[in-house]
DNA sequence: TTGCTCCTCACGTCACGTGAGGTGGC
DNA sequence: TTGCTCCTCACGTCACGTGAGGTGGC
């Protein structure tokens, strides 16, 4: 019971990828993953003789969540701090307490950033919907009628959204 | 029944913003607006005699749309060509044509943004979900166990977000 | 006149892009 | 040996940050 099956037997030796196959799959430039070991966000696991970076599989996840979090707008030094985590060899306990608070504040900014690309697409389609009124009408946004705003068909104020585009 | 009542008598004078207050209330800095001008994503609507920078309220709504393409990822210079609609007085056809081909993008862009940030956060929920089972382990993930992968206690693998914080 | 805001250079920075010139490994 | 991939500099770029030194307007 304490050591049940393992799911396949984990062969002993995955084969390492090179930069450019890790890079491919990844979708990022080789460029990025110097630069990210130069930064120590993601070390190759190790060199072969002749120099070349090896990569394991693995490492894919992190560099997908590396990738994710600066989508967000997180700075790659920030990223750093929230994936440094202590050995867990030497601080069990701190290892835990570091894994499970960068993963919670992780979730809160994605749903902070869910919630205000929701917001955005739902401002513009209003925008659109209010645009297709427009298709046949001749009116025709000028500086003279402030650019349509309010509508001279309904009277309302346009959608922000629509404003943006004139 | 064309021209119905306006909502509000609409101000013909509505006070301009200076740059500070202008970047104050869409939360930017003075030199981001001041680089924006350069490239002409966002033109002021005019100086004082002073050379000081005049913004319209309305301008904020196109700052906002600018910041929020900006998070999913799009140049300054793609988000310059999403905007730049064709003068309605002289081309009006065109001008619906291009606002309406740039707000369909748009809406495209934050709907696949909106669904990749939603699918990491269901990881990073899996991630939590298996690490709080971790609390009351005494296994300790080092090189010899593969870093708990698969787990020593379900003996199923680690979910994706976890290993990338290891 | 004082204090705050604004102005225009202009150099610095972050996260890479893009060659130049050279080497590894099937 | 050939061809492709990889290596390390090192300079360029995008979207600003950050002063320096000077002026506007209540």
């Amino acid at each position: 019971m304490e050591e049940p099956a393992l799911q396949k037997p984990a062969p002993l030796e995955p084969t390492p990828l090179k930069i450019g196959e890790f890079a491919r799959r990844a979708g990022v430039s080789l460029r990025t993953l110097r630069y990210y070991e130069e930064l120590g966000l993601l070390q190759p696991t190790s060199r072969t003789r002749g120099k070349f970076r090896c990569y394991r599989e693995g490492d894919l996840h992190r560099l997908r969540l590396i990738q994710s979090l600066q989508e967000l707008g997180l700075r790659l030094e920030r990223i750093g701090r929230l994936l440094d985590t202590p050995d867990p060899e030497v601080d069990h306990e701190g290892f835990l307490v570091q894994v499970r608070s960068a993963l919670a504040e992780e979730e809160e900014l994605f749903e902070q950033q869910i919630a205000r690309l929701g917001l955005e697409r739902e401002k513009i389609r209003t925008a659109r919907a209010k645009l297709a009124e427009c298709d046949t009408c001749e009116h025709v946004p000028t500086d003279a009628n402030n650019h349509c705003d309010p509508c001279r068909v309904t009277g309302r104020a346009l959608p922000d959204v629509l404003r943006a585009h004139y």
